[in-house]
RNA sequence: GGGCCUUUAGCUCAGCUGGCUAGAGCGCGCGCUUGAUAAGCGCGAGGUCCCUGGUUCGACCCCAGGAAGGCCCA
């Protein structure tokens, strides 16, 4: 007769392979259909509320890894502390205003030729309708993309910067810090394109190579060289790249700890860097230069100089930034055309000094050079300084330098008027970086280090920007007297009408007359006539307010959050802009806690670039591999360090991933014909075995959880993984197939069995959700018993405290390392073709050390089943065997294996004395015949 | 050039406050099984713990210097 057909073997529909690619997208349009992330909200809704606010990505482009990576790291968090119990809510948003986008619109619009002014263009309202559908573009497009990842939140209602509300409450922030007076209007050095006639932004700048001629020129000093009060002619030489900046020179900076050198050079004193005074000599051709003195450089601080050729006296400042590479190691310092160079003005109190105009000419007070553009001046001032001896080298020069992106022009760096936002007037750094020590919890803890260092040194906030998509600043100019008009009061009435109309658009649609209130007049002259300011806001302002514009308007949010998480390059984007505006405006920073991860790098650790020879596209993975691989590739990666992406790893997690997707198809596949309302057997009742794997469980279950609480992905995915392969796959379910399979359906052995299998099954799939979002699903489908509607309505496992039990797993740790061994000797026994399979061998416990005779005595008769052997007998004294195994890692232990005695049971495939005794079925064992007669 | 960080088997990760013959899983090789089968099991081979010095009885771990790589500045 046909014995198979009386065995219980494993049936599920869950089918083994996944097809992730097709089955991904019915699996979203179902969580569509059922509406997951409303049911979530409601079934978690008087669960403690837990925020993580999304950084908006910029609405620009399809997503790459990078995206990925945030998004599903953010998916994890947020699924996770649902599961733990919390009311996790997940908002996103977008970035939309800035410079990218306005360009994309320029260039659609042609107006990316040069020397056309982008302000002036074309009607600005025309401009923006158009910058904000092509953003409104990209945010759809993302949005789906994103949804694909399988990431659960909000979609219907994400926050988006450019919305008329949000633009308000931009408006209404920049008001606040105009009303503690942190706002004001200076000079600062920007790109400036001369041909174009505009700033341009960091973005807009490409760095070519340039040839230029770079001069070593001295400045005579006017006070007398440290220790030597007679050297005759004393002069500083300064070394620059730039010849037409030298008019604007009003300090000359020296390294405080380097060592500085006086050069007698005949009838002359030339004052250079030590490091540097050969190097200088050579090529000024000063074969005879003697050394006359040297000075560490803060003894030359406060020296006075005149200009090389004006009239105009300066002073030797230290700067730490000054280098020792190359020039001289005094460095020509022009305030208005250098950022360092402003920087140093400014704590020295100089004039932001700019002499050349809009288009790159010298205005009129510049003695012999006015009228001229800085590149036809350039020879001129050389020859200028040849001419009043002024010139002590000169030589041609290969460098980069900044060009302009449209034109590809040189840039000029000019100071021009900016808005900024002060951050020592209210003690805004201050009150900042005591946060940052204080109030936010850093992961990792470097992170802390990272922005307070940051905080810590960066300049004044530039935050006005000459550009068109965006939140103008909202400021006046009195038309009669030019006088500013900048008040809370007044940015509070434009937000107001940018809030109830249509935003920022108000701004343009308006006269100034209509966005100010009746009756306003000029502070200064009385005049009711004013013009609007035409900057507009910086994008990380924009952001920056999200915690205002988002946690504090919407109902469901709550200020602060819980978590803010992004890349580590947020520490100077988003983490620090929002940080800044949050202390200057509510004086408490906007998150509780701060979450960081590195950049995804290629197989080799290096950076993906953005042309794309090593970069990994996402729609193609996600056809290769489906969401669920690049889900488990976020979680499976330590995320402190960069992330390595490639096509060896992703392959290795496809492996896992089927490993995990197998294991639950053998769990259901077993559970087929279990209720656990009828058939569940309690603890006390269940094998030594399934106890044993209850303890794995429960351990388990606490490492994982805990690693959830501490956004420990990856120890999620490599304990439950290992599990899966070690403690199931390898271990436990190999041991209980025979039972399992070849008992009687519903013998309450077979059934405590299937009772552990069902708990191991509910705990991994509800453990792995948030990771394995669609396959946990899929699998909790298949699931017998009740169960919520989707596996990720449910909660993590909690575990029974009667399941830990310390004395078991002693006793099988070492039982384990016996099995080991055991196989070790098959092993042997089946290289000398003594056996095949293990069921056709019978082991001896020949000789065994210390505790093993008292244990494996003890637990005798489960060895079979856990070696998977057909006889185990433990022998006191030797018995010759056949094959005869001594351990190495158990000295002591000898292990025999013989065929085992009888003949193999057709039906469990064990071998048995017992086969052929029973007439009616010959062919089976006794425990098979017990079974099969009584099944009839 | 500066700030912050990373570097342990082909891959992903463990290695607590210095005390192991440096571990796991996957992959790879060889076998077994054919009742998880485009599956499952076993065994095995893989490592100058980035490098160089130093501290120490003893260093993957601490210190100094360097290399490679990443982010952010300049």
């Amino acid at each position: 007769m046909d014995y198979k057909a009386t065995l219980n073997l494993p049936k599920t529909d869950f089918p083994m392979k996944a097809n992730l690619a097709q089955a991904e997208p019915r699996m979203l349009a179902w969580w569509d259909e059922i509406g997951i992330y409303k049911r979530l909200r409601e079934a978690a809704a008087d669960r403690p509320l837990w925020i993580l606010h999304d950084g908006p990505p910029y609405a620009n482009g399809n997503i790459h890894m990078g995206h990925v990576l945030n998004k599903v790291m953010k998916d994890l968090v947020v699924k996770s502390r649902g599961m733990l119990g919390f009311n996790a809510v997940f908002v996103p948003g977008w970035d939309c205003h800035g410079l990218p986008i306005e360009h994309q619109v320029d260039k659609e619009l042609g107006l990316d030729v040069a020397p056309t002014d982008v302000r002036r263009a074309m009607d600005p309202l025309e401009k923006i309708g158009k910058c904000r559908a092509y953003a409104m573009r990209y945010v759809q497009i993302q949005r789906e993309e994103f949804k694909r990842l399988g990431v659960f939140g909000d979609w219907d209602n994400p926050y988006i910067t450019m919305a008329p509300a949000y633009q308000a409450v931009i408006a209404r922030e920049f008001g606040r810090f105009v009303g503690r007076g942190l706002v004001y209007k200076g000079l600062k050095p920007v790109h400036w394109c001369m041909y174009d006639k505009t700033a341009l932004a960091q973005a807009e700048v490409e760095y070519e190579e340039q040839r230029t001629t770079s001069v070593y020129v001295k400045f005579p000093l006017l006070t007398p060289l440290p220790g030597l009060p007679s050297a005759p002619k004393p002069s500083l030489v300064i070394w620059t790249t730039t010849p037409w900046t030298l008019p604007a020179n009003l300090a000359i900076a020296v390294h405080p700890e380097e060592e500085y050198v006086a050069l007698d050079v005949g009838g002359e004193t030339l004052v250079v860097a030590a490091k540097l005074a050969e190097a200088f000599t050579e090529v000024a051709r000063l074969t005879g230069a003697r050394r006359v003195a040297t000075f560490p450089g803060r003894r030359l601080e406060g020296l006075e100089y005149r200009h090389a050729w004006i009239d105009r006296t300066g002073k030797v400042a230290a700067a730490p930034f000054v280098a020792m590479d190359t020039g001289t190691g005094l460095v020509h310092i022009a305030p208005g055309h250098g950022e360092e160079d402003y920087e140093l003005g400014r704590a020295l109190g100089l004039k932001i000094y700019n002499p050349v105009d809009d288009d790159g000419r010298f205005v009129a007070e510049v003695e012999h050079f006015a009228g001229l553009t800085v590149w036809d001046a350039n020879p001129k001032i050389v020859a200028h300084l040849k001419k009043v001896g002024a010139l002590a080298a000169e030589h041609p020069l290969t460098h980069t330098y900044p060009h302009c992106w449209r034109c590809k022009n040189p840039t000029l760096f000019r100071a021009t008027e900016q808005w900024f936002i002060s951050l020592d007037k209210d003690g805004l750094r201050e009150r900042a970086l005591r946060a940052i020590r204080n109030d936010v919890r850093w992961i990792p803890a470097w992170g802390e280090e990272r922005i307070f260092n940051m905080v810590a040194h960066r300049p004044d906030w530039t935050i006005s920007r000459q550009r068109v998509w965006g939140v103008p600043i909202v400021a006046f100019y009195c038309e009669a007297c030019e006088a500013v008009l900048l008040e809370e009061r007044i940015v509070e009435h434009v937000a107001r009408i940018f809030r109830e109309g249509a935003g920022a658009d108000e701004w343009h649609a308006r006269p100034a007359s209509a966005l100010l209130p009746p009756g306003t007049r000029c502070a200064k002259c009385g005049s009711d006539r004013f013009r609007k300011e035409t900057d507009i806001l910086d994008v990380w302002f924009d952001s920056g307010c999200s915690h205002a514009a988002v946690l504090e308007t919407r109902p469901e949010l709550r200020w602060p959050a819980e978590l803010y998480l992004e890349g580590s390059d947020q520490h100077r984007g988003w983490f620090h802009s929002s940080l800044l505006e949050a202390v200057g405006t509510r004086n408490a920073p906007p998150y509780k806690a701060v979450l960081t991860c590195g950049f995804v790098v290629d197989g080799e650790g290096r950076k993906m670039s953005k042309s794309g020879d090593n970069a990994v596209k996402p729609a193609e993975s996600l056809a290769k591999y489906g969401a669920e691989v690049l889900r488990l590739w976020v979680a499976a990666e330590d995320y402190t360090e960069d992330i390595r992406l490639s096509t060896e790893i992703m392959d290795r997690l496809a492996d896992a991933y089927r490993r995990m997707r197998n294991t639950f198809r053998f769990l259901l596949g077993n559970l087929g014909d279990f209720d656990p309302a009828r058939d569940r057997q309690p603890y006390a009742r269940l094998d030594e075995v399934d106890r044993w794997v209850l303890d794995r469980l429960a351990r388990l279950v606490d490492r994982v959880r805990r690693a959830y609480e501490e956004y420990q992905f990856h120890i999620v995915v490599h304990s439950v993984h290992n599990f899966c392969a070690v403690d199931l796959s390898a271990q436990y379910l190999d041991v209980i197939k025979d039972r399992l399979y070849t008992s009687a359906p519903d013998d309450p052995r077979r059934r405590a069995a299937q009772t552990a299998g069902y708990d191991i099954f509910q705990a991994l799939a509800r453990l792995m959700a948030p990771i394995l979002t669609f396959t946990t699903e899929e699998a909790w489908r298949y699931a017998p018993g009740p169960r919520a509607e989707s596996v990720h309505l449910e909660r993590f496992p909690e575990v029974p405290l009667e399941w830990v039990d310390d004395t078991l797993k002693r006793d099988w740790d070492r039982l384990l390392e016996v099995r080991r061994e055991v196989a070790k000797a098959l092993e042997t026994a089946r290289a000398q073709k003594l056996i095949g399979s293990g069921l056709e061998a019978r082991v001896r416990v020949q000789s065994a050390p210390e505790d093993l005779p008292g244990l494996l005595g003890a637990k005798r008769e489960l060895l079979p089943t856990l070696f998977i052997v057909s006889q185990v007998t433990l022998e006191p004294a030797p018995q010759p065997a056949r094959v005869a195994y001594e351990s190495q890692d158990i000295p002591g232990l000898v292990i025999g294996v013989d065929r085992a005695p009888g003949e193999k049971c057709e039906r469990c495939w064990t071998r048995s004395e017992e086969v052929g005794r029973d007439p009616a079925h010959p062919t089976l064992c006794g425990r098979c015949v017990r079974v099969v007669t009584r099944a009839r």
